[in-house]
RNA sequence: GGAUCCAUAGCUCAGUUGGUUAGAGCGUUGCGCUUACAUCGCAAAGGUCAGAGGUUCGAGUCCUCUUGGGUCCACCA
C-alpha cells in the first residue's frame, strides 16, 4: 500500500476523482438499477453565460448533497442540471461587447444580432458547467437542458399556444413598466426601488394648486381629483374651468374620489392616466382618454408641443422655468423624499407608460377547472401539497399569490422565446386576424391572405423558467391528455412532480411561485413536494456578494484550487439554516480545510495502524463496544436530520462524533489496546460513507485507497450503501461504563494541569470503589496512558489518605493522585464552591419538590428526574464534605 | 404604510411541540509527553439568552409592549 501523504492536498484528486465519477455513469438513474424510488431535483439553472459564484456554491452543495443521500439510500437518484438563457443578461452581455467593436445591435438584422449571441452563449456555456463539476455536483450530465434547446423551446410554444386556447393569455393596451435603456416592458418584480431626494413642485393649476414631482408628464392633464370630504374643495367638484398651462390653457375639470389624500401635498392633484398605475386605473373608471406623452425612448411626444421630442426626464428643468416665468410655480419642496422605480437589470428609472402587450391572466377562471390560475396556485400550498421551509415563507407566498396582477409576458428583447403570434396585417392587404400557432402559419386562416407577419417580441424569460421541472422531463410529449386526465409517462412519470426545489429565497415569486402556477395548470399537480429556500451568501461587510463589490468578493474559483471543494462545501452547510443568510469569510473555508485534512489524518492512521496487523478477529473490548454503541445511535439521529432538511445538524453531529470521539479517544484506545484491525477498517468505512455527502472528494480518494489492495476496479463510495443503524449495536451500558473511564482520565488530566504537573511527569493515582473494581482493572492501562499515570492503586474502603488531591469519579468511584504536596487553600475554595453550588441547586429543586402545584402539574418522568438530581447532588456533597474534613484534618 | 425575521460567549451561529447546571466552531489563556494530524493534542476561562410586563408548577422557547437591526411587499400624486 502507497504511503498516503502526510495532509490532504484537495487539488491533487479532485479532477481525476469528478472524471472517475462521471465515468462510472452513476449520475444517470437509468444505471443505478437497483433502486426503485425516485428521487429528484431540478437544477435552479445559471445563467448560460455566467461564471460559478459564492450563490451557485451554496445551491450545488445543498443539493448534491440531498442527491448522494438519496443515491447511497438506494433511491432512482436525478438531479437534472441545465443552464438558462437569462434574455435580458445574455443580451446586455453581448451588446456591451458589440459597443466595444463599436456597434450596436442596431447595425446588423435582427437574425445576424441574435446569431451574435447564439455563438457568444455557445462558447461560454462549458465555462459554467465545468465549474459546477468542481464542485463535485453528481448531476446527471447526460439529461442537461438548455432553455432555449429545441425540445424546451417547443414545450414554451405549447404552453403559449394552450393557454392562448384556454383564454389565459391576451392582448391588451396597459400601462406597463418600461425601461427605456432596455427597450422592454419589465413585470412588476422586475422593478426595483430607490430611495431618491427629489424637488416636489407646487404649480398653480387653475383654481387650485397641485403637488408633482414628475412636471414632464403632466402636459396633457385635465382633471383634478380631490376627497369628496374635502371642505376645502367641496364646491369646485363638478366644475369646469379654463386654466392656463404648459403649452397654453386647458380646458380642466374636477372630480372627487377617496384616492385623493387630503393630508398629502394640497389635498388636489391632477390626473395623468399614461404615465402612473394608479391614475391609469382611474382613468378607466372615469372614463378618461389615456394619452401617451412620454414614449419608448424616454422621449416627450408631439403631445409636449414645444417640448417634443426631447428626453424626458432631462426636460424636467426646462418645463419648471417655462411655468415659473408664466408664473404658475407656487413654491418648490426641496426636501422631498420618495422611492424611484428603476429596472432591476440596469438601475435606470423605469418610465410606466401605456402599450400594447400580451398578458397572462391570473384571475380568470379556467372553463374546465372552475378556479384562476391564482386560485390553483394557492391551493397547492394551502393544501399542503406542497411544503415550504423555512414555514414562515408560507404567508409571504399567499400574500403575494393574493396581490398578483395579469402577469406582462412580452418582451421587447431579441434574445428568447420569440412569441408564437402572426398577425395577417391590414397594412398589407389583410383582415387584421391575430393568429397563434405552434407552426408558422403559411396563410391566414380566415382571409386566406398569404402575408403574414411574426411577433417581434420574446417571452419573458421566466415564462420558459416556469416549466423547468417538466420541460426538462419531457413535456409534452410525455403526456397522454386522455378527455382531460393526464396520463404521464417516461421521465416525467417517474420523476414529477420532483422531490425537493432548492433555492434562494430571493427568487420565491419570479421563480417558484410561477413553476407552481404553471404546473398546477399543465399537469394538475404541484412541481416539487418541498421547497427549501437556502439564505443569501453575504460577504463579509454584510453585503450581498455582487459583481459591483469586487474588493469584498470570495470568488470560489479561488477557493477551490486554495482550500478544496469539501472545505468549501462544508463552510455552506455547517452553521447554516434555511431561509438565514450566510456569511462567509476565507478564515472559514480555511477552517474546513482543517477539518478535511483531520478526516483525512484520521483514515491516514487507521490505514498505516491496521496495516501491521493480523487479519484475525479479535473479541471486543469495553471500547469496541463504547464506539460502535455511538456508531450506531449517531446514524440513526444523523440520517433523521439529514431527512429533516437539517443538514447543519447533521454535519455537526457527524464532526462531534468523528473528532471528539473517534479520533480523540477510540484511536488513542486503539494506540493501547492493539488488534483492532478489524474494527477501525469497519469503523472507517462507515465514517467515509457517512461522510461522503458533504465532503464527496476526500472520502472517495480515502475509499478508494482503502480497497485499492482487493479491488482493483473503481467502484465509487457513491453507490455505497448508506449506514443503516444497527440496533443490536446500541449497548448502554458499555456508553455508561465507558464514560466513567472517560471522567476519570479528564479529572486526572485536569489535576494535572491545575497543580501544574508537567506531561512528562508520571504520577500515581489511587482509586475508591465498590463495584467498578473489574472496570478500572480491564481499562487500567487506557487510564494509566491517557493519565500518565505509573502505578494504579485500589485502596481499602476505610483507607483516608493525606495530601492527596481527591476527585469524585462517579457515585462508586473516587480518586486520590497523592502529588506529595500540602493541600493548598485554593483546592480547598474549589470544593467549598463546590458545595455551595451544589446546594443551590438542591435548593431549587426542594422548593419544587415541594410545592404542590408542581406535583400535581409537572408530569412524571420531570417529578422523577428531579428526585434523582436531588439524589445525586446530596450524594456528591457528601463526598465533598469528606473531603473538606480530611484536608483539615491533615 | 403593510408584513415578516432577527437580537443567545469577544466573533459567527445552533438551540423542532415550554422540562438536567443554555451548546458548537473560531478566537483567547495555560501546557505540550504521545504509533495519524502543529491544517495537531490536552486543559481552562468566557453568557443576569436586548429591555419591561404577562401566561405557567416551570420560559432562551408562548403572549403583549419598548428599543435596536435586517428583509420583503406596496408605493401617494
Amino acid at each position: 500500500m502507497n504511503e498516503l501523504a502526510k495532509t490532504y492536498e484537495a487539488s491533487q484528486h479532485e479532477d481525476a476523482i469528478y472524471h472517475a465519477w462521471e465515468a462510472s455513469g452513476f449520475f444517470n438513474p437509468d444505471n443505478l438499477s437497483r433502486a426503485k424510488e425516485p428521487f429528484s431535483i431540478a437544477i435552479p439553472p445559471p445563467n448560460a453565460t455566467g461564471t460559478l459564484h459564492m450563490g451557485h456554491t451554496m445551491f450545488l452543495t445543498l443539493q448534491d448533497l440531498m442527491t448522494r443521500f438519496a443515491r447511497m439510500r438506494g433511491k432512482k437518484a436525478l438531479w437534472l442540471p441545465g443552464t438558462d438563457h437569462a434574455s435580458i443578461a445574455t443580451q446586455n452581455k453581448v451588446e456591451k461587447l458589440l459597443a466595444k467593436e463599436g456597434k450596436t445591435r442596431h447595425d446588423m438584422s435582427r437574425d445576424e444580432f441574435v446569431g451574435r449571441i447564439d455563438d457568444y452563449v455557445a462558447q461560454s456555456r462549458s465555462t459554467i458547467r465545468n465549474q459546477i463539476r468542481k464542485m463535485g455536483s453528481s448531476c446527471d450530465w447526460s439529461r442537461e437542458r438548455y432553455t432555449l434547446d429545441v425540445g424546451l423551446s417547443h414545450a414554451v410554444t405549447e404552453m403559449f399556444v394552450r393557454m392562448y386556447g384556454d383564454g389565459l393569455i391576451y392582448r391588451g393596451n396597459r400601462i406597463v413598466n418600461w425601461c427605456p435603456r432596455c427597450k422592454s416592458t419589465l413585470a412588476d418584480d422586475e422593478v426595483k426601488y430607490r430611495p431618491e431626494k427629489t424637488p416636489f413642485y407646487y404649480f398653480k393649476y387653475g383654481p387650485v394648486v397641485i403637488g408633482t414631482a414628475r412636471p414632464e408628464t403632466k402636459f396633457l392633464d385635465k382633471t383634478i381629483v380631490v376627497h369628496p370630504d374635502d371642505g376645502r374643495y367641496k364646491e369646485l367638484v363638478g366644475k369646469e374651468f379654463d386654466v392656463e398651462w404648459i403649452e397654453g390653457p386647458i380646458r380642466a375639470h374636477v372630480i372627487a374620489d377617496a384616492i385623493a389624500d387630503k393630508e398629502f401635498g394640497t389635498g388636489a392633484m391632477t390626473i395623468t392616466p399614461g404615465h402612473s398605475f394608479e391614475d391609469f386605473e382611474l382613468a378607466g373608471k372615469y372614463h378618461l382618454p389615456v394619452e401617451k406623452i412620454i414614449d419608448e425612448n424616454g422621449n416627450l411626444t408631439e403631445h409636449a408641443g414645444s417640448f417634443a421630442l426631447r428626453n424626458a426626464r432631462d426636460s424636467r428643468a426646462a418645463i419648471v422655468k417655462k411655468l415659473q416665468e408664466k408664473n404658475l410655480v407656487d413654491h418648490v419642496d426641496e426636501n422631498y423624499e420618495h422611492n424611484l422605480s428603476v429596472c432591476y437589470r440596469c438601475d435606470t428609472p423605469v418610465e410606466p407608460l401605456p402599450s400594447l402587450q400580451w398578458f397572462i391572466a391570473v384571475n380568470k377562471k379556467i372553463e374546465k377547472r372552475g378556479k384562476s390560475l391564482k386560485e390553483l396556485a394557492s391551493e397547492a400550498v394551502s393544501s399542503g401539497r406542497i411544503t415550504i421551509l423555512p414555514k414562515r415563507f408560507d404567508k409571504i407566498y399567499f400574500s403575494w399569490m393574493n396581490g398578483l396582477r395579469d402577469w406582462c409576458i412580452s418582451r421587447q428583447i431579441v434574445f428568447g422565446h420569440r412569441m408564437p403570434v402572426y398577425y395577417c396585417e391590414k397594412e398589407q392587404g389583410g383582415c387584421g386576424e391575430v393568429i397563434v400557432s405552434g407552426e408558422p402559419p403559411t396563410e391566414c386562416a380566415k382571409c386566406k391572405h398569404t402575408n403574414v407577419r411574426h411577433d417581434e417580441d420574446t417571452l419573458d424569460t421566466w415564462f420558459s423558467a416556469a416549466l423547468w421541472t417538466f420541460s426538462t422531463l419531457g413535456w409534452p410529449e410525455n403526456v397522454e391528455d386522455k378527455n382531460g386526465k393526464i396520463k404521464k409517462k417516461g421521465d416525467l412519470a417517474t420523476f414529477h412532480p420532483t422531490t425537493v426545489m432548492e433555492t434562494g429565497y430571493d427568487i420565491i415569486f419570479f421563480w417558484v411561485a410561477r413553476m407552481i402556477i404553471m404546473s398546477e395548470y399543465a399537469l394538475h399537480e404541484e412541481p416539487f413536494k418541498t421547497v427549501y429556500l437556502h439564505g443569501l451568501v453575504l460577504d463579509e461587510n454584510r453585503k450581498k456578494m455582487s459583481k459591483s463589490r469586487e474588493e469584498t468578493q470570495i470568488d470560489p474559483l479561488d477557493m477551490i484550487p486554495q482550500y478544496g471543494a469539501d472545505a468549501l462545501r462544508m463552510s455552506m452547510l455547517v452553521g447554516v439554516t434555511p431561509g438565514n443568510d450566510l456569511f462567509i469569510s476565507k478564515e472559514k473555508i480555511a477552517g474546513y480545510r482543517n477539518f478535511v485534512n483531520k478526516l483525512w489524518n484520521v483514515s491516514r492512521f487507521i490505514l498505516q495502524f491496521s496495516h501491521d496487523e493480523s487479519e484475525k478477529k479479535h473479541p471486543l473490548t469495553l471500547a469496541d463496544r463504547w464506539i460502535f454503541s455511538r456508531l450506531a445511535s449517531t446514524i440513526s439521529r444523523i440520517t433523521n436530520h439529514i431527512e429533516a432538511f437539517q443538514f447543519s445538524r447533521a454535519a455537526e453531529e457527524l464532526r462531534r462524533f468523528t473528532w471528539d470521539e473517534v479520533a480523540d479517544w477510540y484511536l488513542e484506545v486503539a494506540k493501547i489496546e492493539k488488534n483492532k484491525r478489524q474494527h477501525l477498517l469497519r469503523m472507517l468505512e462507515h465514517l467515509l460513507a457517512l461522510w461522503h455527502p458533504f465532503t464527496p472528494f476526500v472520502t472517495e480518494v480515502v475509499y478508494q485507497h482503502m480497497r485499492k489492495t482487493t479491488h482493483p476496479h473503481f467502484i465509487s463510495l457513491m453507490i455505497h450503501s448508506w449506514p443503516s443503524a444497527d440496533k443490536k449495536m446500541i449497548d448502554e451500558k458499555s456508553e455508561r461504563a465507558f464514560s466513567i473511564v472517560q471522567e476519570m482520565i479528564r479529572q486526572i488530566r485536569n489535576a494535572r494541569q491545575e497543580h501544574a504537573i508537567p506531561p512528562s511527569q508520571k504520577i500515581q493515582c489511587w482509586f475508591q470503589t465498590k463495584n467498578s473494581e473489574t472496570l478500572i482493572a480491564d481499562n487500567a492501562e487506557i487510564v494509566m496512558r491517557l493519565g500518565r499515570i505509573d502505578m494504579l492503586k485500589k485502596l481499602e474502603s476505610d483507607e483516608k489518605p493525606h495530601n492527596a488531591v481527591f476527585l469524585k469519579i462517579s457515585d462508586d468511584l473516587d480518586v486520590y493522585l497523592p502529588l506529595g504536596m500540602k493541600p493548598r487553600e485554593e483546592e480547598r475554595g474549589f470544593i467549598e464552591k463546590e458545595i455551595a453550588m451544589l446546594g443551590g441547586l438542591i435548593q431549587d429543586i426542594n422548593q419544587r419538590l415541594t410545592n404542590n402545584e408542581f406535583l400535581t402539574g409537572a408530569p412524571k418522568h420531570i417529578l422523577e428526574a428531579e428526585t434523582k438530581k436531588r439524589n445525586d447532588y446530596l450524594g456528591k456533597i457528601e463526598k465533598l464534605e469528606e473531603q473538606l474534613k480530611k484536608i483539615s484534618n491533615s
